[in-house]
DNA sequence: GATTTGCATACAAACGTTTGCAGATGCGGT
DNA sequence: ACCGCATCTGCAAACGTTTGTATGCAAATC
């Protein structure tokens, strides 16, 4: 690999001036500067973003922390930040955490340790104030779909009137008795989601019928059995809302399983929309989260706040997005 | 942030030798360590990961270059990789070519400079030699799933087979017009399956009755598309074989949307499946394609490639996985 | 008592950049 | 003739590690 030494070399000045021809950052001569990019050219020079990040302290690489990687929500949150992240010049280094805190602590010091500038994180909640002291020891942290520390930026969807707009949908529809498997509740887009369909069912009078889990459990299976024990004990259950597709998924199986007629015996709507829903025989009803824009979104966010550092602006930033309703058969 | 000389000012020890001390490479007094480890911790002293990968020319990165994050065979492969990667104290940083020739070179290029060990990539195949420039310059690459180059290592699913077995599969269950949709036809893997197709269908005497496309189309839309138009010029089409799950489901829709039942009338099959095909209301039978532990050898073996380094042990291996078919409810 | 060995530590160079500082040149204005 | 200024370039110091070499000392060997 050519290094700044040997295209001085081939060009015959010093590195420095081969370093600020090629970054233009200072007065060279035209003439010098062809000679350097012929140089460069001809040797095929690759700056060392290593000794780069070396010396600048500042690495261009941004941590991404996610629960999981094969939901399609995440998959999509993904995809907008390495997007977003490669047009702003910026990489971005993946940890998977299984929602564990262990893991996600140990993660967490690694990059760390590996000098990343920023860290977008959806985080388990349970490491204290590790995120506060990674945020001061010079790391921009932004918490992306869950926010549990308030000095500190998050792109959020809005989760309770995510909640609330589905009851008031499915009311409009008729629906008198609405379900709901409502999800981990020790996370706060369950809890939140949770909080918006109680809201609604109570303002509007109507009887709460829930199924929840104190641990995460984003199943198919899960949706499945839920649906099966809530329609046990709600035989005159009319609408079944669930936290994620996959349980809607879970519930379309169990109404078709009892040989109820979508979406005249039951109704069906998802709170976390994405491309599955569309893909059914009976395409569900669902609460669409704008996940890639709110991957786009984070990394901006993030990348004003790195790159404010050098401004002392600081820049604690909450942004929450709306999700829309999209109507398809399964109501 | 702490650094390798306040732990020795503290300790008041020469920088080496609390680099020794901590990284137990040499002899350290059992006293001396102690009290460079207590620096340590007193100091919250964490290794400079960036520093280190200057000095020693290995940064413990492996990039993965992938056409895109949101089909769940990407996205399980990735987290396979994730997982060992971390295991063997790697880090990994992903990019999205979207399976663009373009963007694939400046992802490669970038990687190259960020000084990354090695590089797990599903290529488009479109970029000359870059993937030998890449691995004579020092960087281990590894092809994953499609396998272009046979001087590269590479791990893939043997698609082959996976066409053939789907044939055979379906002509015992006594289906005589079995169709494919073959996908984008200037993509190894995509062609491989459509010939493990054909040999099986001359094999048994059966007609050839194919739907492709020289684009990459993995969309539902496209399935039912393809689907329709197929089952337009042969109405006595008794199975669809997909080449992806996507296409599956767009397959099942068309034949619901016909008054089709399935799979008395017909039967679908996909070629790549994944967890979709297990949550609808007619699950769907598929080739199961290993991906999450395809990750975890291709880690492995990159991993083996970059450390085999130091001992002059040049090692290209290819590994072929099978698919499984798992038979579900819609054949 | 001289020489070897093993342990324990320090010194200093290197990895490839960026960047503050200073020196050199040429030019226009006093 | 002198000064100031803009342009151009080189020197050298960092950034935080790892690591080859040298040095010191004690115990063991002959």
């Amino acid at each position: 690999m050519a290094t700044l030494k040997d295209v001085a070399k081939l060009a015959c000045v010093d590195v420095s001036t081969v370093s600020r021809a090629l970054n233009n950052t200072s007065y060279v001569h035209p003439e010098t500067k062809e000679r350097v990019y012929a140089a460069a050219k001809e040797l095929g020079y690759r700056p060392n973003a290593i000794a780069r990040a070396l010396r600048q302290g500042r690495s261009h690489i941004i941590g991404v922390v996610v629960p999981r990687l094969h939901l399609t929500i995440f998959s999509e949150i993904l995809q907008g930040i390495e997007e977003e992240a490669q047009k702003r010049g910026y990489m971005t280094t993946v940890c998977v955490t299984e929602d564990d805190p262990k893991i996600e602590k140990d993660r967490l010091n690694r990059l760390r340790s590996s000098g990343v500038d920023g860290v977008i994180i959806t985080a388990t909640g349970r490491n204290g104030r590790l995120l506060h002291d990674i945020h001061s020891s010079e790391i921009a942290v932004l918490q992306l779909v869950r926010r549990q520390e308030s000095d500190l930026s998050s792109v959020i969807a809005d989760y309770e009137a995510c909640g609330r707009d589905a009851v008031h949908y499915l009311a409009s529809k008729g629906c008198k008795n609405i379900g709901i498997i409502a999800g981990a509740q020790h996370l706060e887009p369950y809890r939140d989601r949770y909080q918006g369909y109680r809201d609604a069912v109570r303002e509007l009078g109507l009887e709460e019928i829930v199924s929840s889990d104190d641990r995460t459990v984003n199943s198919f299976h899960y949706g499945l059995n839920c649906a099966h024990q809530m329609l046990d004990e709600h035989p005159d259950l009319d609408a079944i809302i669930a936290a994620v597709d996959i349980q809607g998924l879970g519930a379309i199986r169990a109404a078709a399983e009892r040989g109820l007629k979508i979406p005249e015996q039951i109704k069906i709507i998802s709170l976390t929309g994405h491309r599955i829903g569309r893909m059914l025989e009976t395409t569900m009803t669902s609460m669409e989260m704008p996940a890639f824009d709110m991957g786009k979104t984070a990394t901006r966010l993030i990348v004003e706040e790195i790159e404010a550092d050098f401004k002392h602006k600081p820049t604690v930033q909450h942004v929450d997005f709306t999700s829309t309703l999209v109507e398809r058969e399964s109501t």
